[in-house]
DNA sequence: AAACGTAATGTTATAATATAACATATTTTA
DNA sequence: TAAAATATGTTATATTATAACATTACGTTT
């Protein structure tokens, strides 16, 4: 199987399906329960799945949820880099759209360090709850 | 026990004092591993320990590592908020100095989102290792 | 097509990280 | 000193993730 972008292996895809029409991020141990009638029945299966989807740049991982998210941008920021906005109220996660890699790289030059890559996670109250609140 | 910042309590400074003298992030699991001879004898305890440093600031977990870490900041940032470099050759890790809370609450607040605290992960290669390789 | 290399799969078991629940003790404040 | 809040000790268990190994699928090269 080459890595093109376009061909996703059957787990993947099953996996990728899920975390496309979820509407928040979702624990490996939920896309297991919801793809196990997809014929995927342990977690390794979804944790390879998961592995491949973040090496291609489809699915990120957020760290201090352990959760997963699709990605819904074309080409993200710098592959492997993600920048969340995450709702301390509804817990919805959107991503920066604004590239601050470069902001990054900067910031860190001045420290005599070579950016390669990043994990943004903002915590804060999205648009929506600000209205209802 | 009030929440006076000099004032820990005998396993908060076990853990506190354990993290201080590591040279590189520890997990939670090596905390305990390294505070048995002092009387710490459950996973528990350390959880404990660490929630309530990092709630007072005196501790970061670096979310991406399972990890923590004794801020060597005065004060920090932005209360909970973190920012580190973190070397991809050696596993180094600094905190970011400067102070980029105020970037990420304009890009935040040109999405409409209110920023309250952030993570931030910013892998690379450290001064160090730049001059050896 | 046959042989090979690589990647993905299936499966069981287990490692690593973190919290629940409950009883007790200690400190703070009123 | 009584009440309230915080911390402790302990056992058990939940949650998240990987190790190990056998097998299958698929593209590439000959």
């Amino acid at each position: 199987m080459s890595e093109a972008l376009d061909s996703l292996t059957k787990n993947q895809q099953t996996v990728l399906d899920i975390l496309e029409s979820a509407k928040e991020p979702l624990k490996a141990y939920a896309i297991l329960f919801d793809t196990q009638k997809k014929g995927i029945k342990a977690p390794l299966q979804v944790y390879r799945a998961l592995d491949k989807l973040i090496e291609i740049g489809k699915v990120h991982k957020i760290e201090s949820k352990n959760s997963y998210i699709a990605c819904k941008h074309k080409s993200c920021d710098a592959g492997t880099s993600t920048s969340f906005l995450i709702c301390e109220i509804c817990d919805l996660v959107t991503e920066l759209k604004k590239n601050v890699s470069s902001y990054f790289s900067k910031q860190s030059a001045e420290v005599n360090f070579s950016y390669s890559k990043h994990n943004l996670e903002i915590y804060g109250i999205c648009n929506n709850c600000k209205r209802n609140n």
